[in-house]
RNA sequence: GCCAAGGUGGCAGAGUCCGGCCGAACGCAGCGGCCUGCAGAGCCGCCUACCGCCGGUUCAAAUCCGGCCCUUGGCUCCA
């Protein structure tokens, strides 16, 4: 059973082979570090992370990138009136997007290049450009030429000729042609275009504008151009020549046309394999999930309400290529969701390590359930990164501990710890679920003690029959986080948070 | 206007590449039952689908073909 992957570049489901049989190169069109990360941004690196963590667990060894483009004029519409600077905005970014990314439990990249820090390969991949016949200078700014790559245009399916007539001939009249794009732009950050993307507590535009970074070139002080950096980047991260990249749907055009066109002029080679894209998450009030609106919910805010794994469970919910609608009702369902299968992982695991447990013991249908649960989350997983099926199959796994614990008073140990075993390494490992995390801490240890001495007061009035007093007890745990189960066995309780 | 992706039950969302196992998965909400001092969790059942509309191909179509309607993303800020 091999992996399939739907290639934007071509438009089919391909059956996936890296250049090399045994490693994967990954590139992912990272953030522009301008406002916090929200969940439209979440819904990528998910994914991206659960495509990584599925990579390995077929057997490859993932070489990942993702940027961080901390040059750009929403930076700079970002500086405040307090001093700050174009790279101190995008420092502040980038810190708080780290922690989303820790707190959201992604597995880290191999290199998380910024574009200040790139300046010297970009500069080089210009030169290249313009050596080669592909780029020109024109008054300090360089621009690719779109008619000097034949292929321009064959990811988007964009007709040149067509773009050229949309273009608007007034705007930057020392292009060539109205659809060729900036590699690298004369000067620093002009006052007008940060006031087109300024909030309310911002700087004057003239004072934010000389925030801005610029850098020397061959072509005089400047800044680079939006698209260059990821050419850049990928190529000197990982290969002229890499297998994977992702990006958001919304970055088709113009930004991963302009990036196959600026590497592949310059290199010669294919510069990505397979194209998979992200579609954009959807608010239920039909407004899209941007930055440039107000109406979002942070990483941060999304975590606090619901949890990492919940946002996770919500994100995985949906394959990545397909709509995804945000809402309350949607966050509440990928709660109980979430909550499902971290319940039948405890279940399992407890029923697995009771004494009633026992090797003697077989219940063919979850030997059964284990082993259909395994192939249709392998079976999901190959078909695209579908990772509802997949979430499916786990779903079904716990349906079948659940009532194997309830139908039987001796459990099948075997079973139960191939099924512990299998929802620890899928929705454990693959889609990087924080399963039985109940803590090593020190806090969380004493907390577990006290609230044992509450319970043990509580079972006290039960058996006095003051259900009353019982009852509010709960009541007041379940206030502060503590989910109270009364069984055969006596009360059970879950930490939530 | 051009390019691309979609329209499946109250909601959400698989299945469409390779037509039959799909009168349609998994789940959420709601209802009934079992269990239980009660509640919760879990289990069983229901709500629950003629798969946007029209026409065609076929023994057979949610799945293939044609036309139409609508939604979303992009057309040089955006994951």
């Amino acid at each position: 059973m091999t992996l399939r992957v739907t290639n934007t570049l071509t438009g089919d489901t391909e059956e996936f082979e890296p250049a090399d049989p045994d490693s994967v190169l990954l590139y992912y069109c990272g953030l522009t570090t301008s406002d916090p990360a929200h969940l439209g941004h979440a819904r990528g690196w998910v994914h991206v992370d659960v495509m990584h963590r599925w990579l390995e667990w077929l057997g490859y060894d993932v070489r990942h990138v993702e940027n961080f483009t901390d040059v750009n004029e929403k930076i700079v519409a970002r500086v405040g009136e307090n001093g700050e600077s174009e790279a101190d905005v995008a420092r502040s970014y980038i810190r708080s997007i780290i922690d989303d990314m820790r707190s959201l439990n992604l597995r880290r990249a191999e290199v998380y290049p910024r574009v200040s820090e790139s300046i010297p390969e970009i500069i080089d991949l210009v030169e290249t450009l313009i050596e080669k016949g592909y780029a020109y200078e024109a008054n300090g700014s360089v621009y690719f030429d779109v008619t000097s790559f034949d292929d321009y245009g064959k990811l988007s399916n964009q007709d040149p000729e067509q773009l050229d007539a949309q273009g608007d001939p007034d705007e930057r009249s020392e292009k060539r042609n109205p659809a060729d794009f900036a590699l690298w732009k004369d000067g620093g950050v002009a006052p007008g275009t940060v006031a087109d993307h300024q909030h309310d507590e911002a700087a004057p535009p003239e004072e934010a504008a000389e925030t801005a970074q610029t850098w020397d070139s061959p072509w005089g002080e400047g800044r680079p151009g939006w698209h260059i950096e990821c050419s850049a980047m990928s190529t000197t991260h990982l290969d002229d020549t890499i297998d994977i990249h992702v990006g958001g749907q919304d970055l088709v055009f113009p930004h991963h046309e302009n990036e196959i066109a600026q590497s592949e002029a310059a290199t010669g080679q294919t510069f990505a394999q397979y194209w998979l894209h992200v579609r954009l998450l959807d608010a239920a009030d039909d407004e899209k999930m941007s930055s440039s609106l107000g109406n979002f919910e942070t990483v941060d805010e999304a975590i606090e309400a619901y949890g990492p794994d919940a946002v996770r469970t919500f994100l995985l919910s949906t394959a990545y290529h397909n709509e995804a609608v945000y809402s309350r009702e949607t966050m509440d369902e990928a709660v109980e969701r979430w909550e499902g299968l971290q319940r039948g992982y405890e279940r399992a695991v407890e029923a697995c390590d009771s004494v009633d447990a026992r090797t003697t013991i077989e219940d063919t249908d979850l030997r059964e359930a284990v082993e259909t649960s395994r192939e249709d989350f392998a079976a999901a997983m190959n078909d695209d990164f579908n990772t509802r099926a997949a979430l499916a199959a786990l779903e079904e796994l716990v349906s079948a501990v659940n009532t194997h614990v309830d139908s039987h008073d001796e459990y099948d140990y075997r079973g139960l710890r191939e099924a512990v075993e299998t929802l620890a390494e899928f929705a454990g490992n693959v889609f990087g679920l924080g399963l039985g995390d109940t803590g090593s801490g020190g806090d969380v240890t004493l907390a577990e003690d006290l609230v044992d001495l509450v319970l043990s007061v509580r079972e006290q009035e039960r058996e006095a029959g003051n259900y009353k007093r019982a009852d509010d007890l709960r009541d007041e745990l379940e206030a502060l986080g503590v989910e109270v189960q009364d069984t055969d066995d006596g009360p059970e309780f879950r930490l939530n948070n």
